[in-house]
DNA sequence: CCAAGAGCGTAACATTTGTGACAGTGACAC
DNA sequence: GTGTCACTGTCACAAATGTTACGCTCTTGG
């Protein structure tokens, strides 16, 4: 639990009477990879911090398909989330994790006196809609001014950026839903990055050069 | 002035007082359809609420090309210009007006308080924020599930729900840049629309049905 | 070892979109 | 009226992406 007070304090840039306040409120909760954390279905009425581990938002179609939109990583919170339990609507995307992750779970009810008391907990909302916006504006400019082949190269590497690692363990069907495209031209395009030399291919496995 | 405040009272959902409080120290602006208002090297530290006529938003790439993103309309401001001046980022968008327009320009330096003391104005924040994530949402599920051809009929309902007339003034040409594609796709989809009676074609005109 | 299935490579072809080129037509200035 | 220019229509072709199909190679479970 310790942990959790450390995280918080060093990546948030909450105030330690904050952070106390929110490790007394909220409560801890455990995530497998694979798990659907927020979906448009669910409402869910609690806000989470990622501690640890990684979460990826996508956002999703009437007819189930879904494209990659970005990683939330340690310190970070789901903006979309907060403004939608707050309206109250139904959330237009799905939160997913993508490794086993740990997560804050704050109730939305303490959100509002919050904002009014901490400064810096207004710092730390607006921080995080600021890079969420950002976010959904890049995803916005790969799929708008970039072909497949550029948009497969960015994707691999946020991907490497978020897990820190070099070596990539998902299969040319996962990157193509990420990607909303099909299995054939993934294979098709990693060949070609391959050519390159920007990454190597192994079973299951892309490793970034 | 009287109609200011009007607007602001029906459309914003701020309580008087603190309607009262943004007409003491915001001033009004006007501009003429095609000024451009927030561009990603003006930081600008006002912020806008549109009284009336109508704005648009854009995401620019670095070698100009742009993608209309959506429409501001009266009693709306922009989101993502209050969090980049709060973070005092640079905006990564452009705002246009699409009309002549008037806004009321409130100086960034008193959100923090008055996100502070209005119930109100945090509800107004963050419902736009609500807003603009749905609608950036709805821009990337245009790009990324639909063909061109479902794109362009949207951006035309889009513009006659936005400026409230069957008729839309624009070229051929126009269309392609807010859809970042060429003037020839344009034209050859335009006459698909019109054979499947969506649309009938004037000069720089085309009517809604 | 064998069977079954998941993951990958590759070819052939369809569809969608991008590009260059050229002609027709209306608006406007002279 | 005439010339110019912006706007549109249309063709031919190129490039990117989607789709179907089939074969190969691992892995896994029996």
């Amino acid at each position: 639990m310790g942990d959790t007070v450390d995280i918080l304090l060093k990546n948030t840039g909450l105030e330690p009477k904050l952070v106390e306040e929110i490790m007394s409120i909220g409560r801890l909760k455990k995530v497998k990879s694979g798990h659907v954390l927020v979906s448009p279905d669910s409402p869910g009425n609690e806000i989470p911090i990622v501690m640890s581990g990684l979460l990826k938002v996508l956002r999703q179609d009437p007819n189930g398909q879904e494209v990659f939109l970005y990683y939330l990583e340690g310190g970070e919170t789901c903006a979309m989330s907060i403004t939608c339990c707050i309206e109250g609507r139904k959330a237009l995307f799905k939160v997913v994790a993508e490794e086993d992750s740990t997560l804050w779970m704050i109730p939305m009810s303490f959100m509002d006196s919050w904002v009014t008391k901490y400064q810096t907990f207004r710092r730390f909302v607006f921080g995080s809609y600021q890079t969420r916006f950002d976010e959904l504006l890049n995803a916005i400019d790969s799929v708008v001014f970039h072909n497949m082949d550029e948009r497969l190269y960015r994707y691999l590497l946020d991907t490497k950026q978020a897990t820190g690692s070099f070596e990539i363990r998902k299969t040319h069907e996962q990157i193509a839903n990420a990607l909303n495209t099909s299995r054939v031209v993934i294979s098709r395009l990693l060949k070609q990055l391959e050519k390159e030399e920007k990454i190597e291919q192994h079973r299951n496995m892309i490793e970034i050069l």
